[in-house]
DNA sequence: TATATGTGCAACCAGGAGGTTGCATAATGG
DNA sequence: CCATTATGCAACCTCCTGGTTGCACATATA
């Protein structure tokens, strides 16, 4: 039915932006989806930044529902978690039926 | 071809996810998409902030690429950039390209 | 049992983000 | 010409974010 865009959803909707939304994070994402689930040593070796903040990083990433982890003997493995980037395209592709529909609307008057 | 991501690539998409990570801007750039181009008195009639951090943020979407602004007369007119937030959903489709890639691996090593 | 490895927790810190107010300026309309 | 409307600019403030270090604790391993 693609309901309109309400003011709810928005709000819903922009944490999961906010979460890809920082370079070091996106940056796990994109590790997690081509190379599987990595403990979080692992991840720290090629990020940028400490072992700790791979760490918070990931635990925002976890609160956008992006990742889930789940322990292994002393480590703490982390993975993608599915479907959730799918929810953050279908937002943007919301977005732009909504204007492509404004657009129309717009041609429609001129005609 | 669909290359894989780079590490500049994820550079140059984290600053467009975190334009769109903050509910009063996305709020914006729904508003512009469903009733086109506003003016910035008529956007924070609506908006839940002063004019003047209405303004601040069309500055952070221009800055994205998102939005893009023109005087007429006394007014300052908002629009969207078409395409640009295909540039997003695009991006996010390669993310998930990525992983059903190596989910299909896992699978091939499983079989 | 020592030792090395992998994490978690807490304190702390600098900088930027998001917000406000106040004032100056430019364009419209009687 | 005067009042109103729409905006820009600048200063300022608070809080959150992203980062660090230090230490404690749990788990493998020789």
């Amino acid at each position: 039915m693609n309901r309109p865009l309400t003011a709810a959803k928005v709000r819903d909707a922009a944490p999961l932006f906010a979460a890809l939304g920082d370079p070091t994070r996106l940056g796990l994402v994109v590790r997690l989806s081509s190379s599987g689930p990595r403990s979080i040593a692992r991840l720290s070796e090629t990020a940028q930044v400490s072992r700790q903040a791979v760490t918070k990083h990931l635990q925002v990433l976890e609160d956008a529902g992006l990742v889930r982890g789940f322990r292994r003997g002393r480590q703490h493995i982390w993975e993608i978690e599915p479907g959730r980037l799918g929810v953050a395209r279908d937002y943007l592709q919301r977005i732009d039926a909504q204007w492509d529909a404004a657009l129309s609307r717009l041609k429609t008057i001129v005609e």
